[in-house]
DNA sequence: TCTGGGGTCCTAGGACCC
DNA sequence: TCTGGGGTCCTAGGACCC
């Protein structure tokens, strides 16, 4: 998408992202932890979801291990992710947004940049629309956040993160570089720790230095794409603008299992449960999908991919399960036994048109397709819990799943 | 220290076609 | 009979982000 105004007449973006957020709901909604470290996390084998400036103090931090986070700050209070409560807390957060411009990009529950190049007239300098949005999510949320502003999205991005918590960076076109210069090349959004090791292995520690390297060295270390990318935020350059419906390109379900599985049969049932995930959200989305991949991490932590194309099309989760199970199985002849994660994702995805279908004799799609639409049907009553596959009951766990379709 | 779950994007290499 | 070159599709792996 190409909306808004021309580069030329000078961008207005914010980027707005919540402090804390997961923690600060958190707080917010139980006033006794106000002032004391919390972490949002848990599971046996868990990470830190999110964890108050209070514990961020003892060195805890999002995504490390929670065994870990327990030992740096034991006097933290632990509490369990409550997903439904930072929605309805995110889908408030982003009307906020909407009354300022509809050109919202949200990157996460908790961020979204914003074009308000359009809005000036009407709502104010961008830096005043900024103290609006900080000040109306705080009277009407009770929660903080950091707003970047800046003539492109990575500018603010980056602004945003240099004012944390609770602050306000605006950074003018005419100060982009001496602002991004000093930085650290860590700072630049895409440069993760391996990126981070190939840069100081050639002597490049803060942004200005990419910026003063020749184009052929980085591409050498990097990659032609990634160096030219690079090269190109170094000075300041973004091209990208604020897309409000950017499609989303791929939809997944996996998971960790509390300790490693090896029965055959606890991970056929596994992938069927996340197949029917996946086959669940697509229909609810009305989307279908040319592409089913499985992944399946061992007990080492090494990890494997596996992916398919389909002949055609589907949303069916019987078509999503059964590519998975084959792809697993293609995969069991050198696997490793013990098995930590299995996921289930569909990628290639289009929006599902009725008939016009091709498929082979022995694939049934119509039968498979009216138990999806009864399943989600019954969901949709009386709830996620009231209809599973007859493999997935209690009690029948060591029956097969089915291998032709009804009818 | 023992590593979640949701994603996006990029690269390399092979198959295949002209 | 010692081996082109471009384009496209596909898969696997990996880096990265929140």
């Amino acid at each position: 998408m190409t909306t808004g105004p021309p580069r030329e007449a000078g961008s207005h973006i914010l980027h707005v992202d919540m402090d804390a957020f997961f923690a600060s709901v958190a707080v917010r909604d139980t006033p006794e932890l106000r002032g004391r470290p919390v972490i949002v996390g848990g599971g046996t084998r868990g990470v830190v979801l999110s964890a108050t400036y209070e514990a961020r103090a003892f060195g805890v931090r999002s995504a490390m291990p929670m065994a870990r986070a327990r030992r740096m700050c034991p006097t933290a209070v632990v509490v369990p992710a409550d997903h439904g409560r930072y929605r309805e807390a995110s889908r408030a957060i982003m009307g906020v947004f909407r009354d300022v411009t509809p050109l919202v990009a949200p990157i996460s529950l908790d961020e979204a940049f914003l074009d308000v190049s359009g809005g000036r007239r009407l709502f104010g300098e961008p830096v005043e629309i900024a103290r609006g949005i900080r000040a109306r999510i705080a009277a009407e949320q009770g929660l903080t956040c950091s707003v970047g502003v800046a003539p492109s999205m990575f500018v603010a991005k980056i602004a945003s993160a240099r004012c944390k918590p609770d602050g306000l960076l605006a950074v003018p076109p005419e100060g982009v570089l001496s602002f991004l210069h000093p930085l650290p090349v860590a700072a630049l959004w895409g440069v993760g720790p391996r990126t981070e090791e190939t840069l100081t292995r050639l002597g490049l520690r803060t942004i200005g230095d990419i910026a003063r390297t020749p184009a052929d060295t980085l591409q050498r270390a990097l990659g032609r794409g990634s160096a030219d990318h690079m090269i190109a935020l170094a000075h300041g350059r973004d091209e990208r603008r604020v897309d409000p419906d950017g499609a989303e390109v791929s939809l997944g379900a996996e998971e960790t299992f509390p300790a490693d599985l090896a029965d055959p049969e606890r991970l056929d049932r596994e992938f069927l449960r996340l197949s029917e995930r996946v086959g669940g959200r697509l229909r609810a989305r009305g989307q279908v999908a040319r592409n089913i991949s499985i992944k399946v991490r061992y007990a080492d932590f090494t990890t494997v991919t596996r992916a398919r194309t389909l002949p055609e099309p589907t949303d069916v989760t019987w078509m999503i399960y059964r590519s998975a199970r084959e792809l697993f199985a293609e995969l069991r002849g050198d696997a490793r036994p013990l098995i930590r994660l299995v996921g289930v994702r569909a990628s290639r995805l289009a929006a599902a048109t009725r008939g016009g279908r091709q498929l082979a004799f022995d694939e049934r799609p119509a039968g498979w397709a009216e138990v999806d639409r009864a399943t989600d049907g019954a969901r949709g009553r009386f709830g996620e819990a009231s209809v599973r596959p007859a493999s997935l009951l209690p009690g029948r766990a060591r029956q097969p799943p089915p291998r032709a379709g009804p009818g």
